[in-house]
DNA sequence: GTCAATCATCTTGTATGCAAGATTTGACTA
DNA sequence: TAGTCAAATCTTGCATACAAGATGATTGAC
């Protein structure tokens, strides 16, 4: 049990926040966090701190850590920011993916091609995580796809809000699907573009969505 | 003492990383850098995890934090991520910079050629920093703009090494010019495309002098 | 009855203490 | 003489303690 609490309570929080049980603007309190998890407020600390860096959590100084609750111009910008670096990706990934590459991408969108299937938004979550994670993985540039995953992890609380829009998650899959044609065909451009679109479109129709998360965030926060 | 401890510590730690006092691979102890700042060791841990997190300090599980070496192959895909978002970051300021952009843009390239007439290298790393932060800044995308001047710092200390290379500062700035051109004319395209190339030229041309570092650094480390 | 100020309480930020893993040193063996 | 194993030492990781700022409640004044 000793030497991996921190790592064990970064990745618990994360995936609290990820997930969306931890819900943006809630604030996340050193000593509770600290009894539910049986350790000291030392790793807990530790773990805050981790997750401020990574853009999960907003630590005010005095005051304490809040799972961060990105504002409408934030969140544009950064589904902007998102959508240049996985268009980036797509242009190097058409340039320099092996064929265990290709194989990785019809795999995961086949994983999504199940969920829609199933018509289980839910499952499409991961499944769409993954597909454009293989994206970066193609790339062959390591920092590239950690930089494209860190940016994703920060942003899938509010795309898991972005698939609640009626017929989201068919429209997304079908992006998908001439993202994966332009790959595999080696049109590096077009994928770029393709990518470009499919991720910003997710930004811009976040407006009413938004302010209907902000209000319910600011619930949470004054009632915890 | 005050609440300030922290912020105070990682900003000292950054800038001695950033200006190359304390090199890449160097050990960074703990209860000795506590003694050096007058303070106990917890908040130099937060600061320490804060400087791991935004990717200058790399701490190994129960064997300390060192200043992050990169790899060869990191630097160069470091510099290809950073040769990416930089090409975004133009193509968005041709779209929407204003006037006061191109005044700061103008400015900040008027201070890099006081630097080259003078010669003065040691005066070129800031100028030079601070032409590509406007850049950044002209894109009125604020988390971009933290997200490339992150980045920018993480390769600081490889920067410093690469304008040893003689003649590399004149080109530059050269270089530096045929940017400023681009984006001043509205060529999104031209400037992306002059930006991309300034950048990854640096790391191609790292080879050498990684080795070289890596070595030092091993010395260093060894012998600290 | 409402607003403000002061005081009590709560929470964070930093210091210190302690145990377990890592490193180093020294002795012993091949 | 070189290599290996073990013990002592050092360093980190977590727990606990304490002080200062923030929050909230209560009381007093208008």
């Amino acid at each position: 049990m000793r030497g991996e609490a921190t790592p064990r309570l970064r990745e618990a929080l994360e995936d609290d926040i990820v997930a969306g049980r931890l819900r943006p603007g809630q604030r996340l309190d050193e000593v509770g966090l600290a009894e539910r998890f049986n350790v000291s407020r030392t790793p807990i600390r530790e773990a805050l701190i981790q997750l401020a860096s990574s853009g999960l959590v907003e630590i005010r100084p005095r005051r304490g850590a809040f799972v961060l609750l990105l504002g409408p111009r934030e969140l544009i910008e950064s589904f902007e920011l998102m959508a240049e670096i996985e268009a980036a990706c797509a242009r190097l990934a058409v340039r320099r993916m092996g064929d265990d590459d290709r194989e990785a991408l019809k795999s995961a969108h086949h994983a999504c091609a199940d969920a829609v299937r199933a018509g289980d938004t839910e499952a499409y979550y991961p499944t769409n995580a993954a597909f454009h994670a293989a994206i970066y993985a193609a790339t062959g540039n390591r920092v590239l796809a950690a930089e494209a995953l860190r940016l994703q992890r920060r942003l899938q609380p509010y795309r898991r809000l972005q698939l609640r829009v009626p017929r989201r998650m068919d429209a997304s899959f079908a992006e998908h699907e001439a993202i994966l044609s332009a790959l595999l065909a080696g049109d590096g451009e077009a994928a770029a573009q393709a990518v470009h679109a499919h991720v910003l479109v997710q930004g811009e129709r976040f407006m009413s969505l938004i302010t209907a998360l902000q209000d319910e965030a600011e619930v949470v926060a004054r009632a915890g």
